[in-house]
DNA sequence: GAAGCGGCTTTGTGATCACAATAATAACAT
DNA sequence: ATGTTATTATTGTGATCACAAAGCCGCTTC
């Protein structure tokens, strides 16, 4: 009898689906900084061995998305403000090119998207929906950069998300605006009028912001 | 009997080796692009099981040094011009900031090191030898990116190095030149004079000649 | 010759286990 | 109460196995 056979229904590649779905959260402001996993913790809540969920950790944990202690615990990282500035001045680096490279191909339907996506932004933000700011805010900026073509940018830019996601969390959850995103209209001002030098401008002061609240 | 007892004199950590060493073998081109590897070979050449052969592969994997076909068959990455156009971006974005941060601390040891680093990238040219290159040139750039004391970015940094290692060693093969590395002067010239200006230009230049040879 | 077909082999995947090391808890003494 | 030690529970690591799917090779057929 095959004990290791895996239930007909079940989606082949379980690693993967244990990776996807711990990735989402983390990004997405889920767990908290400092939050601790464990490979059994994780295999019983998707319902796998610790094999897969070993792999999932592992590529998590390779794109600093999580952290190992020298024990090989497993937790969300607790960023230092240096790194969180390094961070940030990636993000300007990485996030200010692919919005120039996106430019000349933005048209009107992708502003409209854009726009759309923004009110949702705008509506986390009067909730107060920390998880949901994070969500829409994200989205926001990947439909504009999915514009630039450039797969390889547009991955390191989601890395810089993945390991920023839980101290996002945490910032903005301490955070009380109610304010819309004010730089958001910029970029799409910027976009509408093919202004490149105020698009770089509007994205860069959006990713930076952060860093405000951050001083305070 | 302990039938999974490692070794006595063996290193703890087995996948943390076997990811070391192809690491470092996949960045400085010891491997052609396209070249397929397997967790049973893997295993085999350093004398561990497939867990940890598959643990290490997994880890390159999620930092672009391996990509794994849709049935999971392992090798190394066969760039198109157009990645390897976007990671020649990434490098000059990055690597330009690393160079302006590392300005304001790079004294004289340091430009003497880079001097002493340099000439062993200059015998490695003259000698054709195309791994010995990528290593001392790579060494060049690390050391003086290190001064920056920006870990997240160097780590960025490094990570586009190691998906471009198999191509940059295919690149560099095929090429039959002998002058020692020009604009690696330009940079050490900048760092004495200060000049940061200067400096942005040739790490801009330097990093993204090699699409010259592409576009022969 | 080129394309289809049968088998055999290779290969990644996931489950399970033993083990060692770390963390957590209980017991105790001062 | 507090700090210390002994015991127990938890956790990551690596080895091994069964399995399915994908590659590979020789054969056949037209």
């Amino acid at each position: 009898m095959n004990l290791n056979a895996r239930p007909l229904d079940a989606n082949p590649l379980a690693h993967d689906r244990v990776y996807r779905q711990l990735r989402s959260r983390i990004m997405h402001g889920d767990l908290p900084p400092g939050h601790a996993l464990t490979l059994r913790g994780i295999g019983k809540e998707y319902e796998v061995s610790m094999t897969p969920a070993r792999e999932a950790v592992r590529r998590l944990a390779a794109e600093g998305a999580l952290t190992m202690s020298a024990s090989g615990r497993i937790s969300t990282p607790e960023l230092s403000n240096e790194r969180i500035e390094e961070l940030a001045a990636l993000r300007a680096l990485i996030e200010v090119e692919l919005a120039s490279r996106a430019l000349p191909r933005a048209h009107f339907a992708l502003i409209e998207r854009l726009q759309t996506i923004n009110n949702a932004v705008s509506e986390a933000v009067a909730h107060r929906d920390a998880v949901g700011y994070i969500r829409t805010n994200l989205e926001f900026h990947r439909t504009l950069y999915l514009r630039a073509q450039a797969p390889a940018m547009l991955a390191m830019a989601e890395t810089v998300w993945l390991q920023m996601g839980p101290t996002m969390r945490a910032l903005y959850g301490r955070l009380r605006r109610t304010e819309p995103p004010h730089f958001h209209r910029l970029i799409i001002a910027a976009l509408r009028a093919g202004d490149e030098p105020g698009l770089r401008l509007a994205v860069r002061t959006d990713v930076t912001q952060g860093l405000r609240m951050l001083a305070t």
